[in-house]
DNA sequence: CCTACCGATCGGTAGG
DNA sequence: CCTACCGATCGGTAGG
């Protein structure tokens, strides 16, 4: 009965039911995992029946492989224009980074998490979305070095691992509750990665 | 019939079936996390039935407590023994915990993927022991920071997540066979964290 | 989106 | 470590 209500009632935007499917399974697939997480658990997380799951959605799997893909997708869109001096887009694709995953925390950890139970095809174009993402730190590094922006003794793979590192740990204790705003967390990690970088 | 040779055939040192079955699990619950892993994959990974797997051990899940408990605790005992300046104290806290990951990458793995897997007590003892890993590097930075080796305006906490960022990434990237021997990416990865905090 | 259902697989156990 | 088995749950489907 409480459940349909008049429908300029509703606080929120009006979500589908496919996007509240998708919006469950984040955090189904992050508490219990892939593997773990039943059809009949998100059935029950927006109140349907398990078969009519399926009148939403193609499979269990096609959940986790857009899920995942539009969560790297969002990295690289994030950082799509950068500009100006190396500096300056390192210090962008920072804060690009940790807004994506500010915005959505949980997704971020399934998207680090989950994609190994991706396979085959989906999973090569998935992970060269990846590289993608991890070539446009490599270049920006290598700009900054050429510029003498950055030290030159820097070695650049294992400077992109590191700055991936830390960006990508920060969905593992960050919380948009916490103390520490997202844009604080972006002005310290920016110093200390800054700092390790410049010349 | 070429199961059982003479017991001083064998090659490697003599391993328990319950040995093998830890092996095998940090290998599947890699590939298919722990939910997706059944206790016929284990029973057919060590060549025995699925009900024999409970004459070696309590349950599924023991297993699995077990590897992510062991497998933290050797971050512990790698860095129990911390001495000299803060600076050649957080050398050797590098050098140990990548250590400990090359030993056994998989098995970091599942320590930094599977963990939430685990609830109640066996997760607070878990979570207790991290964060006493985690305390470990934050003395050492107050440490540098007041006897001036390291740069005053750190966030200590925030250095302390930018540290463990960057060397639990490692296992995501990390392989033994690589181009890349641990010992190069210890010294790559000191130079750029030391870099990062030293004044 | 529900009813009713399928064959397959799950973790685990009794008794040897 | 095997034989033989248990009740529960799984992803997914036909037909409405």
């Amino acid at each position: 009965m409480a459940k349909r209500s008049a429908p300029g009632a509703e606080k929120g935007p009006k979500k589908s039911r496919q996007q509240r499917i998708f919006e469950e399974a984040v955090q189904l697939f992050n508490k219990q995992g892939y593997a773990g997480t039943s059809i009949r658990d998100l059935a029950d997380a927006v109140g349907i029946l398990p078969g009519s799951v399926y009148a939403h959605i193609d499979g269990k799997h096609s959940i986790l492989v857009r899920l995942v893909e539009h969560g790297v997708e969002q990295y690289l869109t994030g950082t799509a224009n950068l500009s100006g001096t190396a500096e300056e887009q390192l210090r962008a694709l920072i804060d690009a980074h940790l807004s994506v995953i500010a915005a959505n925390v949980d997704l971020a950890l399934v998207v680090f998490h989950q994609w190994r139970h991706i396979e085959g095809a989906d999973r090569d174009r998935i992970m060269a979305k990846r590289r993608s993402y991890e070539q446009r730190i490599r270049d920006i590094i290598d700009r900054g070095i050429s510029s003498g922006e950055f030290r030159p003794d820097i070695d650049p793979p294992l400077a992109v691992l590191t700055i991936l590192g830390i960006l990508n740990w920060v969905p593992e204790w960050f919380s948009p509750n916490g103390r520490d705003p997202a844009a604080a967390v972006s002005k310290g990690l920016a110093q200390i990665i800054l700092a390790g970088v410049l010349n």
